[in-house]
DNA sequence: TTCAAAATGGAATCTAAATTCCATATTCGA
DNA sequence: TCGAATATGGAATTTAGATTCCATTTTGAA
């Protein structure tokens, strides 16, 4: 006696080796799902009935023949896989804290904030936009320098970036405020750099300031931020969105790094391509 | 009077458009909406509604004020959207990879990058020693400010502890080496206080100078570290290894920072707890 | 060929979700 | 500070969709 499968894959196979012994019409369906796997995850009965070209009845059936209470259970499965994989979230969590006892202690904790991180990062190259990506790529890739800021919570973020460019050898420069002189810091940036501003609700005004003052004088923008409604969007080249993990209403900053981390890098290939281009063109100039 | 959105990202533009004249609960509605849009494509009114903090005759209000006949109608935009935007995790890592041949593009890259750090992700909570993350919450808690020093990449994480701190209202300093002043920083530290070092390999010479100082000194010291092995292990209190995603021979930090808001926010947790027992002890005396 | 068992379709029912409506609260201008 | 206009929450209603049930058909073994 087998088990309800519990995700996509294992229903999949289920079905796959179930299907022999299956009566005319329940093969039918089984063909009909394994072949439109995206249709089943928001269609109704009626209207996927229709399209299989059997009855709703059927379908019930059918979800019931593999241990589900209905169709809308097994439709689960179907959605999830929509999700990247990922079995809901809050039922995940939800296990780990019965699991656990009702208080949650640090441990609990600890699980919860590295699940929520994992959700974000799972969908942050899906909410990427290639073509943003790229563009903030360019900007960088053709300005001498790179200045950087980000106040409070993004100041980690703009940090990093920081650090990473470092790392590549690309000039970079952390906009601190050390001393409270944002503005002069900005006024220093020359026309053939570019700026990066990382910014999140509730918007630092600062960063706002800073990134309008580089706006005016037609510097280069790219920012990171977490909305297209927020201030900085319309200041900017290029905006790329990041979507953070909340537990306890406390937000993470995973995404934004793993984004920084891929900038950083990609710009260093890109280096490197160039010159290696740059070094056999030498080649060739001196045979 | 403008048309009703025909597809996702029209009505993503409108939403953003028309957001200023929207009215507070419909502003919050329009940034989940947007920040959210997976979400939005299979759950049912009430679900999103207790997710957005907003009732559900609000999220019908909200779609109609955008020319839909109704939720579900607005719905569909979200649902298509998914439908040719999202084939599946795997299939699309490698899309991705076979579109552009051997050199993985940025966007590969991101790919990467998020595959990697959610993995970190994954294994973390079972390598932390539940008694050893108590320990660490022992000493910070008893500790009257928390003084927190990270150099280099290790920079990133002692500010992020340093932001989490402030935000939970632990007196937190950063030993930052400004000026070149590790080791006055250090010796500022009232044996009331605790120290946190972050610290990777290679560990920063400064790094090292100060958790010596700090040890011997008798200040009470909690290191994140990679290993075991690290030399700044056998001078900590307590030591919290974590194990972070290497992608082309370059370090994430995902880990670090999913542990250090795990340690802040479990620390705020204690201190609230804390506050309750002495405030109904308080009562209890009065009373 | 017959009959029992299994399968099927579709109407009837039941459930859950979407929508409407209205009383209350909030905002904003006078 | 008041009152009109607007916004909001939540209960009541409606609607759509899932599920069940049963009469009919098909299958397959004797």
């Amino acid at each position: 006696m087998s088990q309800t499968p519990q995700d996509f894959s294992s229903l999949e196979e289920r079905i796959t080796s179930d299907y022999p012994s299956l009566s005319r019409r329940l093969q039918q369906t089984a063909r009909f799902l394994l072949d439109n796997p995206q249709e089943v995850a928001f269609a109704t009965v009626a209207q996927l009935a229709q399209q299989a070209g059997v009855t709703p009845s059927t379908l019930i059936r059918f979800s019931n023949s593999f241990g589900f209470s209905g169709f809308s259970e097994m439709q689960q499965l179907f959605r999830a896989r929509l999700f990247d994989e990922l079995p809901n979230y809050n039922e995940r969590i939800h296990a780990v804290r019965t699991a656990t006892g009702e208080t949650p202690d640090s441990t609990q904790l600890l699980w919860e904030f590295a699940d929520a991180n994992q959700e974000a990062l799972s969908q942050l190259p899906n909410r990427i936009n290639s073509q943003h990506l790229e563009r903030a790529l360019d900007i960088f890739e053709k300005a001498r320098a790179i200045h950087i800021m980000g106040a409070r919570r993004s100041f980690v973020v703009a940090s990093y970036m920081s650090y990473a460019l470092h790392h590549i050898e690309k000039p970079a420069f952390l906009v601190n405020g050390l001393g409270g002189m944002y503005s002069e810091q900005v006024k220093a940036i020359d026309h053939e750099d570019a700026l990066l501003v990382v910014s999140f609700a509730p918007y630092a005004q600062e960063s706002r300031n800073v990134a309008e003052e580089a706006h005016r004088r037609g510097i280069p923008l790219v920012v990171i931020t977490d909305s297209n409604l927020s201030p900085l969007v319309p200041l900017a080249d290029v905006a790329l969105l990041v979507h953070e993990a909340e537990v306890k209403s406390f937000r993470g900053l995973t995404a934004s790094l793993c984004l920084t981390q891929t900038l950083a890098i990609a710009l260093g290939m890109r280096q490197d391509k160039a010159l290696d281009r740059q070094r056999s063109s030498d080649d060739a100039g001196n045979a």
